[in-house]
DNA sequence: TCTGGGGTCCTAGGACCC
DNA sequence: TCTGGGGTCCTAGGACCC
């Protein structure tokens, strides 16, 4: 048996891939996703990234090189891209025995016990997700997670590699050639090589601050920074470091998941599609993000024990007068109330806002979550008759889940989040949401 | 010269991920 | 004018307890 056989598969591009998957107009031509409020780039196809345009750019800046050399632009299109991912997970998921989706884009995948070659099972999957969906994927291969995470961003760098780049299984596979021949065999050399490749800001663990600290210190590559005591490394770098260190060297540390694990915190926040002045429209802002906060607490099953609520004016404007604040509220019981819990949001708004600034954002975030199955449930309330009411508010709240799953998100939603809500996002060029709103399906006809 | 030795809980801050 | 929105984990240090 070969154990630790894992397989990570990523979308490329992807965002601007699902723009695309449903544009024929938009192949070969160079496509950009912008974030929330149509604020800064978040996704490009090979094309943009040809141009020169910076990830993050911000979208003011890009606007003349967009308009010179025809970039067509979106804004993101959360819906499209939720239920694109959904199906690219559900395509793989059918062909290996275990996934472990990672992110929107991304997946860990079990390759082990499948008949046929890493290399040719990777490219299968490839094909099937391509054909299903039509978003491209690149794979990647090797005996932990950090392994495969690097497999694939040389898969994607590389692209005499066809999307799909297989390591060798390490000489730390207990049983196998390369443990006899050492690290000097055939299979260890392989695996030298492959670590210089990887540079050390690539590697999955290491974020900026680590990386310029290492690069300071002569570590530029996976392959130097594995010849660095381990000692140092536990110390500098924590355990997390440790681990990125052992799985460099083909020793699992990171554990394929089964199922994703409960939120421990929820967030809703959002910046301003222009400032907002007035607390009627914060009011209506809060609501709406304690709502969303709630819906996404009541899908995982949980109940909140408190709610924070924030509001911040533009750090980005030297100059005008700056003041962010924020509150916390306990939730007592325990709920997923989302009357309750944007009641007790509002409470907390009216303590923290103050009149005269511009504001630019505010967020509501869940705390303290516990999972609905295991709260308990006080005699005291039974007693109280409050029970009852409890019951009828989940109902309530179970309806609303209901309809808006059916007939799209917001078909139902609390009378305090405001209808013409000045305060939204900037959302000038969203593509239709092909998949999941009935009017917006996509046309096809001769 | 001496100034114990653990535990637990909480918070803030720093690092990382997408 | 204009710069996203989510998350997690680890550690250090303080408060408090015996």
């Amino acid at each position: 048996m070969s154990a630790g056989l894992l397989a990570l598969m990523d979308c490329n591009n992807f965002y601007a891939s699902c723009e695309r998957a449903f544009d024929p107009g938009l192949a070969g031509r160079p496509v950009v996703v912008l974030s929330n409020n149509d604020g800064c780039v978040i996704a490009r196809s090979k094309e943009a990234k040809d141009l020169g345009i910076p990830m993050g750019a911000p979208e003011f800046k890009c606007r003349q090189l967009f308009a010179r050399s025809g970039v067509a632009v979106f804004s993101s299109n959360y819906a499209l891209y939720g239920d694109m991912s959904a199906r690219v997970m559900a395509t793989a998921g059918a062909m290996v025995p275990r996934l472990e989706v990672y992110s929107i884009d991304e997946a860990f995948l079990d390759l082990a016990g499948l008949p046929g070659s890493p290399d040719s099972n990777s490219r299968l999957i490839m094909e099937a997700v391509k054909r299903a969906t039509g978003i491209p994927v690149s794979i990647g291969v090797g005996p932990t997670k950090t392994l495969a995470k690097a497999a694939n961003r040389l898969a994607k760098k590389d692209p005499s590699l066809g999307g799909v780049l297989v390591l060798p299984e390490g000489p730390e596979e207990p049983g196998r050639a390369g443990r006899l021949e050492g690290p000097g065999g055939p299979e260890g050399q392989a695996r030298e090589a492959f670590l210089t490749r990887v540079e050390i800001g690539d590697v999955w663990g290491v974020g900026p601050r680590y990386a310029s600290r290492l690069r300071d210190l002569g570590v530029l590559t996976a392959l130097d920074f594995i010849r660095l005591p381990r000692d140092w490394v536990r110390k500098k770098m924590t355990v997390g470091g440790l681990h990125t260190w052992l799985e460099l060297q083909g020793t699992p540390c990171i554990p394929m998941e089964a199922a994703p694990k409960p939120k421990k915190s929820i967030v809703s926040s959002r910046s301003f599609g222009r400032p907002v002045t007035r607390l009627e429209d914060m009011r209506e802002a809060v609501s709406q993000y304690a709502s969303r906060a709630a819906g996404k607490l009541r899908a995982q099953g949980g109940l909140a024990s408190a709610v924070l609520v924030w509001v911040q004016t533009n750090t980005f404007i030297a100059g005008e007068p700056q003041y962010s604040q924020a509150r916390s509220l306990a939730l007592n019981p325990a709920t997923s109330n989302a009357t309750e819990i944007v009641r007790r949001a509002l409470e907390g708004l009216t303590g923290i806002f103050r009149p005269g600034f511009r504001y630019k954002k505010a967020g509501v975030m869940l705390l303290g979550i516990e999972a609905e199955a295991s709260a308990q449930l006080s005699l005291l309330r039974q007693m109280d008759g409050l029970a009852e009411r409890d019951a009828r508010a989940g109902q309530l709240m179970a309806a609303l889940d209901h309809v808006n799953a059916k007939w799209g998100r917001e078909t139902l939603f609390l009378a305090s989040c405001g209808v013409a809500r000045p305060w939204g996002m900037r959302q000038a060029r969203r593509s239709p949401r092909y998949t999941t709103v009935w009017s917006e399906l996509p046309v096809a006809y001769a």
